[in-house]
DNA sequence: CTTGATAATGATAATTATTATCAATAAGGA
DNA sequence: TCCTTATTGATAATAATTATCATTATCAAG
């Protein structure tokens, strides 16, 4: 079960910028800096909101440009829940097991691929389909949520 | 892997806006029609964009109303895809393990929820969660995009 | 440490998607 | 068939996202 380094991921992250031929700018490190510190996936109107707090803040129409650009370089995805789009999370590793508390929002990154691999060989082999990317979300409530 | 058969379910979910006291409209049979017709996720645009080819087609008002209604019922959910939120599709039988093609929209209902009992069991036990729900998804070219 | 080309920004207009309002309509039980 | 009232359509209001463009700031080169 990971936890995430901020800081480190966040020269990670510029250093990925750079070699895709895009500038570090002061509104891109704002917008990384808020995705990374946060502990739950957030919207681009969170996102904006977020920075608000900081000094000199991005205008909303950079937010919006550094998430595309994220998106792009593979360093954000979206998370959802069955009842609709969540928001925007780190694409940690190509990590696509997470575990969502339905009630504070928070997320952990569950193991499994192992498990994962025979049964999706199966499937291919059952329908035709080549597979390329799965996606396994379990949903439930935390221990701290379910005690509070 | 089942496939769907639009008539028999349109019947199912008619008799369930009675028994949840709703009324059985025109604009509402129009927009349960489209969803069961589909052969992949539709956005709320895109249904009231189909509406458009029927005699006398609802306003796009009831359209969302509509969709609102069946998400309270159960009876829709959406899609997701990596990328962005997809679309609508009917909620079948509890069913979350759907084989997604990126290229034509298609989607198969894949099983294996045995298997994934036991994994959810241990994943509740090492993280102290209550997971009350689970979705998986798989990416991929179904056999006829391969092909074609 | 400058300089300069230009990528990126902020402010705002335009577009798109969704929700709210309310008088008119139609579903369905009596 | 009638009557109650849930539902509708048209449209206004709101919210979210994208496009525009003059100005600014990054960073490689000197």
């Amino acid at each position: 079960m990971a936890l995430i380094d901020s800081t480190q991921i966040l020269g990670i992250w510029e250093r990925s910028l750079k070699q895709a031929g895009y500038r570090v700018t002061r509104p891109r490190q704002q917008v990384m800096f808020i995705i990374l510190s946060s502990r739950s996936p957030l919207t681009p109107q969170e996102i904006y909101q977020s920075t608000l707090d900081l000094a000199d803040p991005p205008g909303i129409a950079s937010v919006y440009r550094t998430l595309d650009m994220l998106a792009d370089l593979g360093l954000i995805q979206q998370i959802h829940q069955p009842g609709g789009c969540h928001g925007i999370w780190p694409a940690l590793e190509d990590h696509h097991h997470y575990l969502i508390c339905k009630d504070c929002g928070n997320i952990r990154i569950i193991e499994g691929s192992d498990q994962m691999a025979g049964f999706i060989s199966r499937i291919e082999d059952q329908t035709g389909y080549r597979v390329e990317d799965h996606w396994l979300q379990l949903f439930g409530i935390c221990e701290g949520c379910v005690q509070g």
